[in-house]
DNA sequence: TGACAGGGGGTGT
DNA sequence: ACACCCCCTGTC
């Protein structure tokens, strides 16, 4: 019943670090993007706007295969999307892992893991689906937003709405994908964007703080919203998204306790410097997986 | 197997 | 502080 995909044939990805099947996991599905799915085999299947991607691991090298119509600028495509040769490597070195033994503890665990570079609109939508919603009940959503306003990429796979789309979608179809309450910041925003040809390119464009300030403005869109857009979705590590995991790890492990948000926001980037948002994603990771464990262990 | 709380990676008032 | 909206998860 299924139509075949004709995919391009699997190639190795060039400048990425090796990764372990943990890392990986944490890269396509912790947290930063909503859209992949591991296949019975081990293997990934994801895509952002008309890219449909499979990832898999060749021992701990990086392989991809994507549709055959792409296959000529996939490799380029697909390795700016997993941030190869951004910059990573340096921003790594450049944490206090030599006096912050936790943080060394972090790094080493998740080898290869790094903040994608996504599309910033589909992460704006993304994360305005993500307000008191774990991963599982957001890929959900935007599967289901995917699903029902999003135009065909492959048999079986949707692109994501664009904003134009959704800006003529009644919200009555958007409370239909389960987004509960977000289905309004939704609506609202698709209207600001509509009204504001250009708004989102120029936002993307500015210096980190008139950017967040910017987003901000957004119905449905926090400090924590925009620092995450700012960070999965224009790479700007400087962006230190405050979440109730971060608060939890910031007071366990640096003696934070009872701090604000913002205070913790400034503290994360007053000892994290300029990648504390990819010093964030470390410590999430060692977080969830801690916490996985835990669960394992009592049931 | 099925019903039933409780709580959830936030924002806006 | 509390409502928003309602699905997921764990538990009985």
């Amino acid at each position: 019943m299924s139509a075949r995909i004709d995919w391009s044939p699997w190639t190795p990805l060039p400048d990425l670090p090796p990764f372990s099947a943990d890392s990986l996991r944490e890269l396509l599905d912790g947290g930063q993007a909503f859209r992949w799915y591991v296949q019975p085999d081990g293997s990934w299947r994801g895509g952002w706007v008309d890219w449909l991607v499979e990832l898999r691991l060749g021992g701990t090298t990086l392989e991809y295969r994507a549709l055959r119509g792409h296959a000529t600028s996939g490799v380029k495509v697909v390795a700016s999307y997993l941030a190869a040769g951004s910059g990573t490597d340096a921003l790594l070195d450049a944490l206090p892992w030599r006096s912050d033994a936790h943080l060394r503890q972090c790094l080493q665990a998740f080898p290869g893991l790094r903040i994608l570079r996504q599309p910033f609109g589909e992460t704006l939508l993304c994360f305005l689906c993500s307000a008191t919603k774990q991963i599982v009940q957001i890929k959900q959503m935007v599967a289901l937003l995917a699903e029902r306003l999003g135009e065909s990429v492959a048999p079986g796979w949707n692109r994501l709405p664009r904003w134009e789309t959704l800006a003529r979608v009644p919200i009555t179809q958007l409370q239909a994908c389960l987004l509960g309450f977000r289905a309004r910041y939704i609506h609202a925003t698709a209207q600001f964007l509509a009204e504001h040809p250009g708004w989102l390119e120029e936002t993307e464009r500015l210096p980190y703080p008139a950017a967040k300030e910017r987003l901000c403005l957004l119905p449905g869109v926090g400090e924590k919203v925009a620092d995450c857009v700012l960070l999965f979705g224009a790479g700007r590590m400087e962006a230190f998204p405050v979440d109730v995991w971060i608060i939890k790890t910031m007071a366990r492990r640096y003696g934070l306790e009872g701090w604000r948000p913002a205070q913790i926001a400034q503290f994360g980037r007053a000892h994290f410097g300029a990648g504390a948002g990819l010093a964030q994603q470390f410590l999430f990771a060692w977080e969830r997986k801690t916490a996985r464990v835990k669960r394992e262990a009592g049931s």
